[in-house]
DNA sequence: CTGAAAGCGCTAACAC
DNA sequence: GTGTTAGCGCTTTCAG
């Protein structure tokens, strides 16, 4: 390990190759107006003595750091950690930096000191990783005046003139309630995510809707809350179970719960998919190897994180090329069934 | 969104204030020689002007960023992510930024720009949060030399002079196949995970040692190789049954291989626990709803990650406090098991 | 206690 | 083509 001190700069460079910092400075941004020789003196020597330019110092004199803030919150469950791995992939490919920041709760109003964080590090743009919750969104969405860089947020209820990308939960709910519909069920019974969640509203709407469509009942009686984990999915089950006995299908909110709804329902004798048909949502890896398989809808959280970080950096790019006023536009992505054996009747 | 352009420095402040850029640096650094009022008087701009102090510059004159380079690969799962989630968590109490970077393979070797695109920001110090697989871990280790900054290891074989925080999957191994041994079970089995990997051959390492010391066998017969997968786990349970037909337990080198376990043994009306005792590894949060629920061992990778930041954090700070040479220690994390149905006789 | 000057590593704007 | 000057926003001397 070398000692820190000794940094090798553009000024090294230019005395070792006899030129000033300017014409380096030139040859790093690969500008037209430099001799070829001089250039290729140059090149050698950056290559001979390993320089790299300073990013830190560029960033000062650019006023441009071609590094993003991303915060998030939950990184201990897998939805959003996929998320910023798409996030990763994309910042790469487009030669951005990322900051990250993980928020301690889902609802913290420790928001300032967070963006004052990111500034002062001359971040060039915030994408807002953070599934909206009550109305943890309120105090940021109301600050965006006063952030100098542009914002785009995930999984967020679309407002006007702000830039939203998230997954069509209301889709993915329609969805789910009607491939059980197609399979001549009559009873769907749903188990939602914690309603404070958008995320567990949108696909609860889902549900509704579908139901109301087809001319079916779906009220409270009909539905019970759990907060994503399979154990409060098995008393959300049970209390389905005693308010709505004729209930011949569930669209579970998630797979952790619909496991959680699986073996409860192998313990009680209830058959799946003969007596009731199961939906999950999330297609978790291990989802395909429940007992019975579970059919569920799948959310590409990856695509999630690549659209968003594209997004804000088109925005970025925007805005050095003087376009001040980009249209503000939200980008809903559309999930898919993947229909397996918990709902098709044989 | 306010322009770009206008930031509030230093500068601004001690205009306003009607002092110079000293006096309000030794304000927001808090050092003693300011007189009470003049304290006083540029606290107040500071507050009132919203100014915040340019971390980017300062990380230029103080040659230190408060800024670590995080690299990590395979955010798509589960692990990798909830130690992620302890970095950030430890990171935030010491008062460090991340710089994020996602492998986009676990064995690359782009490995020389990456460091130098977190050289060129300035980075205090690494943590190579990988996983070692194969010798993917060669060139960095072989160039340390070279790389003027600290480096931490996570999940890497020890070796001397190399700070490296890892789980003791070794141990987690032979506690695993002790449980099932206390058991009464004679003919342990393992699955194991890709052998290029080093967690997996620790865990199969551990499997190996216990029964040796058990007097029992453990040979290639007993083991099949799986990739995490419960596809893989799958068709490794099938090509032991073959090989292995006296098997009365087994010992899965990870929770989603177990669940294929489970699955198939179900299917061949191979009673778990009774017929077969199965114990898993990572204590996944679904484990403990499947069917039967999943007897594992269970890995904080969370502390995993808070403990490679702090070390990374103490290296750093005690180059700063002059001592070069700090003792590179290994630091091993005892994993425990998690008892439930699969591996116990009724 | 406070300020002036120099410099961190680089680039924009202007000279020549 | 190339060099000079100034300045990004801050801190470190060193005066006073």
């Amino acid at each position: 390990m070398i000692p820190h001190n000794r940094r090798v700069t553009i000024k090294h460079v230019a005395q070792e190759a006899g030129v000033s910092t300017q014409t380096v400075s030139r040859v790093i941004n690969e500008r037209p107006d430099v001799a070829p020789e001089t250039r290729q003196r140059v090149m050698a020597i950056i290559q001979q003595m390993g320089y790299q330019p300073s990013e830190l110092a560029r960033s000062l004199t650019q006023r441009r750091s071609y590094t993003l803030g991303v915060v998030t919150a939950g990184l201990q469950y897998i939805g959003p950690s996929r998320t910023l791995n798409g996030i990763t992939t994309k910042a790469e490919e487009l030669g951005y930096a990322l900051l990250l920041k993980e928020l301690p709760h889902y609802t913290t109003n420790e928001i300032r000191p967070l963006i004052k964080f990111m500034l002062a590090r001359h971040i060039d743009g915030i994408l807002w990783a953070v599934p909206e919750i009550g109305d943890n969104h309120a105090w940021v969405v109301g600050s965006l005046a006063s952030i100098p860089v542009p914002v785009v947020f995930i999984t967020m209820q679309a407002r006007p003139g702000i830039p939203v990308v998230s997954i069509d939960n209301y889709l993915g709910g329609m969805l789910a309630t009607q491939h059980l519909l197609e399979q001549g069920r009559r009873h769907v019974g749903h188990i939602a995510g914690p309603l404070d969640w958008w995320e567990a509203r949108q696909r609860k709407q889902g549900w509704q809707d579908a139901m109301m469509k087809a001319g079916l009942a779906a009220d409270d009686r009909h539905c019970a809350e759990g907060n994503w984990s399979s154990a409060s999915g098995e008393a959300a089950f049970k209390e389905l179970l005693e308010n709505y006995p004729e209930m011949d299908a569930v669209f579970v909110a998630n797979d952790q719960m619909a496991l959680a709804v699986l073996h409860i329902a192998s313990r009680l004798q209830k058959h799946v998919p003969q007596s009731l048909g199961v939906v999950g949502f999330d297609n978790i890896a291990e989802s395909a190897y429940f007992w019975p398989s579970l059919t569920t809808v799948n959310q590409n959280q990856h695509e999630l994180g690549r659209h968003a970080l594209q997004e804000l950096v088109n925005r970025i790019e925007a805005i050095h090329k003087g376009k001040e006023t980009t249209e503000a536009q939200s980008l809903l992505l559309s999930p898919e069934m993947i229909v397996r054996e918990s709902s098709v009747l044989p």
